[in-house]
DNA sequence: GTTGACTCTCACGTCAATGTGAGGCTTTAG
DNA sequence: CTAAAGCCTCACATTGACGTGAGAGTCAAC
């Protein structure tokens, strides 16, 4: 039982992406696996965490192409990289701050859903 | 200079929705505006903040459909009016867990991207 | 070797909220 | 009275991240 190279639906099942979704990233330019000469792709490991950082971003509503700015900064779990490119970082920034009303979205929205449910104000978490 | 009664342009202006989504509430059972002989649509001073918690829970995710479920039980800001409906009361907590994890998506979300920007980790707000 | 599981590339379908334009009334200001 | 501005109802277009199926090649086990 020889273990060969990851293909498609190993990452698949790691990482709960539905095969077309990580077909969809590569097309995105946000994976960039290997091909066996019949043409199937080749994921290393490394593609698990990428895949799994992609999702997290993708839902906190970023879109493909702002993911695929950041990607390739990004080697492994949270080194900061970015150096000196400002152009990204006020990127970044913007995107930073679509989170931070975002989340001051929700919040609101979930204070209008407790006021129906009737359950006690402002739990943090849970 | 009379005031009039106030139609859908006044709404939008009002509210900052758009005419076409005033007019898509309306047909997804999230608004019933009273009609002229016309057929012009005339709006009350409650359509107002109604609109708005509109907004607010779609932004925070929900469905049209739940909003209507949601709506009615919904007088003014923050009354408690789900006496014993069970069915609406389960479905409120689907809804309020979703945002809940939603907010931790979105935080761990801006984690990756303070871990970028290089900046302080864990604000709060803002 | 042959079957069945896996993979490939198109390429069209979906869903939800909203944009957009056509064609035609109604109201308002002058 | 008339023109401009506002409103009406269709109804098709858009966006993004996928789902889904067709048709065909590839790999593993037996």
């Amino acid at each position: 039982m020889k273990i060969g190279p990851m293909k498609i639906g190993e990452l698949s099942r790691r990482t709960g992406a539905s095969i077309r979704s990580l077909r969809y990233y590569e097309e995105q330019g946000l994976l960039a696996p290997e091909r066996l000469s019949s043409g199937y792709r080749v994921y290393d490991d490394r593609s698990v965490a990428t895949v799994h950082r992609i999702r997290v971003l993708l839902s906190a509503g970023l879109g493909t192409s702002a993911i695929a700015e950041i990607l390739p900064n990004v080697y492994d779990d949270s080194v900061v990289l970015t150096g000196r490119c400002p152009e990204l970082h006020e990127g970044l920034a913007v995107e930073r701050a679509r989170i931070t009303q975002q989340i001051e979205d929700l919040q609101a929205a979930r204070e209008i859903l407790d006021s129906l449910i009737g359950r006690p104000l402002v739990i943090t978490a849970q």
